[in-house]
DNA sequence: GATGAATGAGAATTCATTCAT
DNA sequence: GATGAATGAATTCTCATTCAT
């Protein structure tokens, strides 16, 4: 719907491309020759659609980022209630869904992204996310709890491939969608804690 | 009286001042350069300590990994049992405590840890750390909250960071050692689902 | 009209260049600053027509391989004969006449070429040489004798260079083509010897 | 005899191993590190015996020189003769024997020997030598043939060593002594030549 | 007779970037 | 829309050398 250039789409390949290599070795370590190589172009060529390095990865964080303002502005009109903590969570998770390369690629590049001036952008962004979920007056802990909830929704992927690599583990791994109810219900656990007074857990 | 290397220890200095940078800007973006500059020595003299860089970073690793040693030392001698993981957590908290340089090291160079074959290593730690937690027979789901609970307290210290930068939440931040009560406490009760039947949370 | 680089050919020169100062002071000791100065280029300019220093050598060795090969190709489609052995005596003197700089750059860097991978094949392709000149069933002197023949061929020119700076003996030098008939007598003497039982000459 | 430091001889020990490594490597290839680890010694401890890595050389090309310049010595008292001629090979050849990685190293060196003061020690030398070896008013040629007829000695070494890794000619290889028989006999005959007016061989 | 710590100079190599075509 | 050629700045790393102890 909003795509700028409808086919032969270099640009977005450009982004794709990007996006993988930046994941798996990290934006640093990702040369603009290991992408044109990739795609088959030259550097220069890069150079056509994006003006610098920096500009692609602000290109591939603005591509994850919709889904997440979506939530945000729906969330902002409700009223706050346990309930709209839940769907907060579960829309987010849904955004997140069948995005597991843009999810590495966060979590792999937190100090490159904090630095780089799209990270603040980011950053303010699952602040709002996790301030919609805390009700009015959060403690600290209410806080914590919000932003690793979020975080269970990630992270679960990361630990399944973990687990794929451990002969122990590696057997009775459920398959991907599974894998996201297993997220959504520990981060809904985590969540439900939210604004209750501590019960003595400690 | 006033040397100009207070307490001849130049190589702990090198992987004190290391840890600083590669936890501020990257393991990848930190040139030796900078090491040896802040230190006031050449280059050169890092590499009469340290074969190379990653040999560097190989250091700051390892110096973390005592504690979890210990932790995991103490608890395969243990019986399994809720009591047990609480334990684990707690000496777990106790072992990162005052390391925060040292976390954020590791939360921020994921990519390049994991590379670096020191990360296999501490990935098998940290694997080993949550087994003991998981009990007989767990499920993915016990692994999830296992890891999810070892994180938390972690990432607690990065979310107290985050809030200070925010002017809504800067105003109540707890002081340190209450930041770690709420680590604590919020990492024990992720832990406490871990071998209960789903409760129809969801 | 006068374009700076006169034909676009840098990669040649980059060559011929990088020739000249191996033969000069060897491989080990010349830098590519130094090759890159004398062109008037940047370092990284000749990181873009080869991937590496040894690249630049193995370039210079190839381009001295062709005429070997063809004596060797000639050679090979031959009954053996003394005249053979002749006629490739004459062709390899030929292949390196007006490659001086060539010649003196292979005498000058063994223990480089040597262990440089391209050595290897560079070796292999001198023995098949002296195979074609030893006949069947050489005794291990024949072989000691063909390869000596050809390295007279070598050789020569630097004795004359010898030679030009010793007072005594440079008043008659004789010029580059006087030089080469030398070279190719006593190399064909030297040859002329193989196969034939010692005559008790010592 | 002549030894200055009968027994314990760090320095001795230097000289050895400096040489082999040079003679593997080449001189520019070889740190000092590698010379002080193969002697179980520091960098530092090479310096209380040697000025600099080039007297380190030095001291190697002199310790070569001592049989030559017997050689030229003897030489110098005698009448020219092709008698004396042949007994010079034979006093080089014996000279040479036994010397292995000295001829090594020489061959492979010849670049920094060159450039590097001792070189021109070394090159009069044997200047001086193959001069004895000419007869009065020699011709170009003659001092072609004296001069390979010299390196005749040394390289049969080397093209043994080729055979060996060479399966064709790997088999039926002499023995140390009989090599050197085979160097003399070719050595000799090369040297036959000298003096003789060319005998139509072309 | 030797070491431990350090230096200064320089090496090869990589990279983001530019620009004429 | 893209390429080929090149650059400038930086990076990791190596090395001969020095010197206080």
């Amino acid at each position: 719907m909003t795509t700028q250039t409808p086919r032969g789409d270099t640009r977005a390949r450009i982004l794709d491309v990007a996006m993988e290599l930046f994941a798996e070795h990290g934006y640093e370590k990702t040369s603009l020759r290991e992408i044109a190589d990739r795609l088959g172009v030259t550097k220069a060529a890069l150079y056509y659609h994006f003006r610098t390095k920096e500009d692609i990865l602000a290109g591939i964080v603005d591509s994850m980022s919709a889904p997440i303002e979506d939530a945000i502005a729906w969330g902002e009109q409700q009223e706050y209630s346990p309930g709209l903590r839940d769907e907060i969570i579960r829309r987010f998770a849904e955004g997140m869904a069948g995005r597991q390369p843009l999810l590495r690629f966060f979590h792999e590049n937190q100090p490159t992204i904090r630095e780089l001036a799209v990270g603040s952008r980011f950053k303010e962004r699952m602040m709002a996310l996790t301030r919609l979920m805390q009700g009015p007056e959060p403690t600290f802990e209410d806080r914590v709890r919000a932003a690793i909830s979020l975080m269970a929704i990630n992270v679960t992927q990361f630990i399944a491939e973990a687990c794929a690599d451990d002969p122990a583990s590696a057997a009775q791994l459920p398959d991907e969608s599974e894998r996201r109810d297993v997220a959504l219900r520990v981060s809904l656990d985590i969540a439900d804690r939210i604004g209750k007074p501590a019960d003595g857990a400690q």
